[in-house]
DNA sequence: ACGCCGTGCATCACTATACGAGGTAGCATA
DNA sequence: TATGCTACCTCGTATAGTGATGCACGGCGT
């Protein structure tokens, strides 16, 4: 199972933030962490793209977040779902799963109606 | 089955062109009304990222192109899958798969693994 | 003591690629 | 005449992922 091309990635970022944040709360290394683990390696989002997305997803409402006195190490920035979150993490998985079927649809040739 | 956001398509356009043309030959044109058909309308690849795709694959020996004088109408150029096409599209069909059974655990929460 | 590594957050330049608008052109229809 | 569909192409713009870099803390090896 190997990486993925960062092509394909584009537009999951979200999607894969908000699912993992399922779980309950999480801080941003350890959201990528999940998501790295949780795809069996195939996913492992870079920084640059993970803390844009977590703060996009804050300032939509879609997360709230706190910091955080690590008692060993730095301080973390913990995140949550909001409600609204929940809803966007609905919206995305109903999008991507129409994606994902339309995909199917084309590439293997059973005629979208 | 609306219209999918444009970030999800980044990577696919390869794909789903390689696809349709396994049909067998087509001009460009007809690559993009083939994709909307079997897409049912979720996917219709626009002609600033459909023509570049084409002449990339082209110069890439995926494809084979041929001018023709249309009998009523402009010329059309004609697209053939090359036998390195073939292979390229298993290579693309592999990977898309991959992708989404990626995003599936990671979605689902399955424990990837 | 010092450097290196892992954790943890953040930002930057670079890159790939989809979109829409614009251009050229032929033919058909109103 | 002009509008619209076919058919190709290219350009500017926007989006978003990558890797590098920076800051900061703490632990480990030499």
């Amino acid at each position: 199972m190997g990486r993925i091309g960062s092509q394909l990635l584009k537009g999951t970022t979200p999607l894969l933030v908000l699912s993992v944040l399922r779980d309950g709360e999480l801080y941003g290394y350890e959201i990528a962490q999940r998501i790295r683990e949780r795809s069996g390696g195939s996913f492992a989002p870079s920084e640059g793209s993970l803390y844009p997305a977590l703060h996009a997803l804050e300032a939509e409402g879609a997360l709230s977040a706190t910091w955080r006195e690590g008692d060993k190490g730095p301080r973390r920035r913990y995140y949550r779902l909001t409600n609204s979150g929940g809803a966007l993490l609905a919206e995305h998985e109903a999008q991507w799963s129409s994606f994902a079927l339309s995909v199917a649809r084309t590439v293997g040739g059973e005629a979208g109606r």
